[in-house]
DNA sequence: AATGAATGAGACTTCATTCAT
DNA sequence: AATGAATGAAGTCTCATTCAT
């Protein structure tokens, strides 16, 4: 049970980080300043150390409710549909529409090469296939989807590796030319999710 | 015919440039400030400004660069190979080669949003294959690739964004993820720029 | 009689002070701060306000805690032994070794020039001998050792200030080398206290 | 030769210097703050760090001053005297009075525990004879007083270091006491450096 | 007795930039 | 061509304290 003020408390949290994330989406992320925020807020500036330890907490709690949503979406998509080449369009479709919901925390994090970030964020190491859900999902897709013909683990990996890859660009591209027109950008949205994905799963030559 | 003082002013900005550059492989990007450029090439920070109208000048010229870097290694691969898949590999392993080189500029180009840069940098609108030398030469490549089958305008040019948008998210990629084991690097590479790419440019399902 | 109300309060006050006290000794005294002792005590900044009025009067109470405990030492030492030759050497060490337990606590009290504490503190003033208690004490000692010689008050007096100012310095210079070697201290301490003070309280010369 | 800038650029340094110490007069020596000192000189923060690298280095150079002239003084009075009774009461009287002048810094330097500071200002660890010129002269000092008395080196570097610490223990209680009655105050230093250290200095018991 | 919200002042520092010389 | 002085804005953070609950 949560007492009105811890519901207070956590408004005013949510507060915060609306501010936040409205400075990252106007002026960028690195202008997020704990002054913009305060103004912003109309509190002063000492109060906002009350709710979050540092700035960097405020950035970071950003960054993983971005992640969270993403994930979240992309496992939402996977069980939605059981076909391998749909489920494969359907998930590069849900990935590419939630990254443009949250622009600036998805080029963030899928930019930052710090390593405490990159330890989370990597996969095209060897064995990625193994040790991240969502390149294991894709390896899985592509490997029900060439039942039949000859096929090695290492090459399912590279390709769920080039996929993910690949769609991250499309996303990020998207997102930067946020000014595309949106009949243009569902037709691209379309074709890449359906086709060209398709395409790249397809382990022959 | 330039005189001495030209040269000497030429080789003053370039000076600036490369300092800027270190800084900003060292420390980020936005590290990048006038003191410290000054403090690196053992000048005061006014002086600067007798060569670069303000920061900002500096790090738009630093982009250019980098941006020139890029387009003249795709042209040159292009030039290189004849056979139309050949040089669609080509042209890939070049350009993810080239933004390993220049990881800072590339990672900024291709994620800054704002208006200015978009302006130069974009290739989803439809046209692109006519307005953007990189998008053509792909669309090309990829007709000369599906010779004999029936294929629009259309579907060569959204193939080609897919393609470039596909492979800029893998340098970005390899980018990031800047420690990975040099072998598998290069695994993934070759695998992209011979495998897959070439699968995204075949027209069949 | 104190009902159980005072007594928690009395705990409380105590506990607030040996937070302070720990803050002062690991961080140095300057950073004694409210919000630091709450965080000890596991207690709201706000509720230190419901039993000291302000830092300050927290600060006060820690320093006559420290100087109090002093005056014990000597006291004692003082009754422990009854010729004065001995009796000198046995305050000196108390108060030595005393003072080396609150390295803190002395250090601000001999240090601090606020009228206020000096106040308290002062003793180099002529007529020092009646009015505070540890002077008096060491000039008596003095007198009681050169029976047989001509002596008037104010050399003893003159004295006692120059031994207790002399035995102060160098308990304040073993506090700042707190790293000295032990058995180096030792020595030090003993012929101070045995030698060096029993010359300077013989009046010849 | 100096240009006028780097006259003037002197002058700025030390009109900074001059300010702080007025701080540290006025309000303690911890209560030294950039702004303040800006306030104090009418220019801007930001100005001050064209001078001085840091608030740190400020500090360190106003107790460097005062730790030279410290040294000058005590040194000046060494060779002033030639008769070894005449030179320690010459020495001690110059070190009360310096001392006196500086009183912050004085008490700062004499005062401050951390490692850096103390590795430059510890004298009671043995051998300090040999390491410390002050404590090296003394122990001369008292040797040829002693002359004819047998007296191995222990001692006398013993009782140098009790004579040092005693002085700077009656310093500090001079800075401290600052209303001390004029009077009075010559009379203590008087008695102090013409008796108290002689006797001090005289082995025997 | 105890809490949490809130403030306002102040701390150090970095920055891009301008101007007189 | 080059410097050094100077500014003003902004950055993060800590602190003592008050007040309503």
């Amino acid at each position: 049970m949560t007492t009105r003020r811890e519901r207070d408390a956590l408004q005013m949290k949510q507060d915060i980080l609306t501010a936040a994330n409205q400075i990252a989406e106007k002026e960028g992320f690195d202008a997020i300043s704990i002054r913009k925020i305060a103004k912003m807020i109309e509190y002063t500036p000492s109060l906002i150390y009350h709710y979050f330890a540092s700035k960097e907490e405020i950035v970071s709690v950003l960054l993983k409710q971005g992640y969270a949503k993403l994930a979240t979406s992309l496992a939402t998509a996977a069980k939605s549909v059981e076909a391998p080449k749909q489920k494969l369009t359907a998930m590069t479709r849900a990935f590419l529409k939630t990254a443009l919901e949250i622009p600036q925390e998805f080029t963030i994090v899928h930019t930052d090469d710090a390593e405490s970030v990159v330890q989370h964020t990597s996969y095209l190491f060897k064995g990625a296939a193994e040790k991240r859900i969502a390149i294991q999902m894709l390896a899985r897709c592509i490997q029900d989807m060439n039942q039949g013909r000859e096929m090695d683990d290492e090459q399912s990996e590279l390709t769920a590796q080039s996929i993910a890859a690949a769609t991250m660009g499309m996303a990020l591209k998207l997102i930067v030319e946020k000014n595309l027109d949106p009949q243009q950008r569902e037709k691209i949205i379309s074709y890449f999710s359906e086709t060209v994905v398709v395409r790249m799963a397809s382990l022959e030559e």
